[in-house]
DNA sequence: TATGAATGAGATTTCATTCAT
DNA sequence: AATGAATGAAATCTCATTCAT
């Protein structure tokens, strides 16, 4: 789907964001980082915004992998979420920049066709997470005293937040391990 | 502490970012909208980043005093959370732009100055809530099985994502109903 | 002729000059400095370029009383003469900035008006200085055998040479000292 | 070291500054003056300041390469000197624009880095002068009542004074005839 | 005499993009 | 596939100046 440079562009983009935000990513600084000129970019992606478009694909490309990989090696709810989520701490522990770019969803509201694949994205997310608590619930396996909506809410909610906060004091604490322990908390609520 | 002029200016800004993102906030575009000159914008900040940093001072005044109130106001630990709760819904209701600049942390990322106080602000936050539900768990009104740094993630993060979720599709649902759904899951869920 | 204020300004003018060049003096350093607003100066000069002309006007009055202060004083050339570099070298010493100002006759190239004030100013110490050694050369004080304008040349622009050094290093020795031995060489040349 | 457009855009600001000082000197006049648009200078340059450091830096390298050529082609005190006057003579005739700029040394205040190279020159210039006058007192071909360094002020200060003279009123006379009249008088005030 | 509020013009610089080579 | 040179539009900010109060 994306050739060789243009994954090198798209993941020069991702960590151009993450280190000083949208503003930071200018055809300029993405060239200078590659070491091309910024003529060059052009030869591979037709223009910015199809660059920032190519860094959402990407993402949602992986969140579909993920999902897929998820519904095929576990069968019980709990075990699903529990994947979904530790394996979502570990990506961001192996690709800090991502979690910069992809919940800050602000970032990409300046054109119509940003907002709707962020929107997509994030309901795809929300979707899942509720599908499967919905399977819990049904199964037994997940108290069903509080709606999918709000157990959705607060669990996707919850790992935001303490990404965010790691992000923006410059990871001052370990991602995984605290993300276990958030996990620990919300398995512990779900739990009939 | 603001002159009229310079609330004026804080309040244009804070629309024009709702609308568009970051980028849609310009001297140019701020100025048009209050109706006077470019140049007049700078009788009264001496830059743009004093007008970002406004921004954040106004919203933390907001809260603070918010703070305050409920402090007075309730004693018992689940009445404060909700009041704070339901009193950010409703702020967002009201002014739905602000919503989408003080959950945005991300464009704020450009200036070091700006990071730092966008810190302060997501800490005091985090720090009053989780305070709250400490008093909560001592006065054994809220579970002790689960730490009140995990139950403050859950619980803030939950609606942030509300709001979030809220601002990026265009406000497609009364955010005060849902909000309170929403704080009637978390209270369930922080009960003892 | 100037009121206080109007000298107040003059030499705020002429410091802001000193300190970081022309580029320095705008009429809001200008009012910050003397602690009024911008509109304040415009009760006092009509224009920015009135307060550059002013400044001229001031220098060209100080020469002026100099030079009828030294016809009076003294009969001899060389004396006249001596008096009229020492008594320079102390007025820069004493007030530095005018230094800076004085000898930076590109400046003021900007406006014709500036531009013949300079001319004037610069012709009149040139034929003073050249006048008085016409004189000693009459008196046979001074040499015949080059003639007054080469002298005179050659004294005016050791005399701006060592001023300049000493202004655009950061008056690094006692510009009076110097002064004075420099003095000695040129009477030594001029001597017959 | 300048490429072909850099040196067209340095001769282009020489101009400008000689033509109506440096505030004349403005990214849109250059770049009208060389036939481009303003955002294409800085392909070239990377900012203003640069344009003013390249000037000094052709100035001192053309200053180099003079000190250098009269060393190997002259042995005698005299005759170094002489050369050097005479040909600074014959350079500024040939571009007067670059009188006006290389003489006015507080046009370049407003930077630290610009004032730290003008100073180099200026020693520098200074410095070959003393140096070429103490070699002719060591071979008694120069005068040595009077020190090295006055002789050099009056020498050098001299030449700068006759420059100005001419630059600021519109080159009224024949610089390099008056400038060999005002050789011959150095010649003989040097001279044993 | 001075201020507070404003302005029009213009400064430097950056941006995404184009095109001939 | 990449470069070198350029551009038009727009960004932030500064300037001298004005005027009602």
């Amino acid at each position: 789907m994306f050739t060789r440079r243009q994954q090198e562009i798209v993941e020069a983009a991702i960590d151009l964001i993450a280190e000083d935000g949208i503003q930071n990513l200018t055809i300029k600084n993405l060239s200078r980082r590659i070491g091309v000129t910024e003529a060059a970019i052009y030869r591979h992606f037709e223009s910015k915004l199809d660059i920032l478009l190519a860094i959402l694909t990407f993402f949602r490309e992986q969140q579909t992998a993920l999902f897929q990989s998820i519904q095929q090696q576990h069968h019980r709810a709990l075990d699903r979420l529990k994947t979904f989520f530790i394996e979502r701490f570990r990506q961001f522990t192996r690709k800090p920049a991502l979690a910069a770019v992809i919940f800050s969803e602000e970032i990409f509201q300046n054109d119509p066709r940003l907002v709707k694949m962020i929107n997509e994205i994030m309901d795809m997310t929300l979707k899942y997470v509720r599908g499967v608590i919905l399977e819990g619930q049904s199964a037994a396996e997940i108290r069903t005293d509080i709606s999918d909506e709000q157990l959705s809410l607060m669990a996707l909610g919850g790992m935001r937040l303490l990404v965010a906060r790691w992000h923006l004091s410059d990871h001052p604490f370990d991602l995984l391990q605290e993300g276990e322990r958030l996990w620990e908390a919300i398995q512990q609520i779900l739990e009939v």
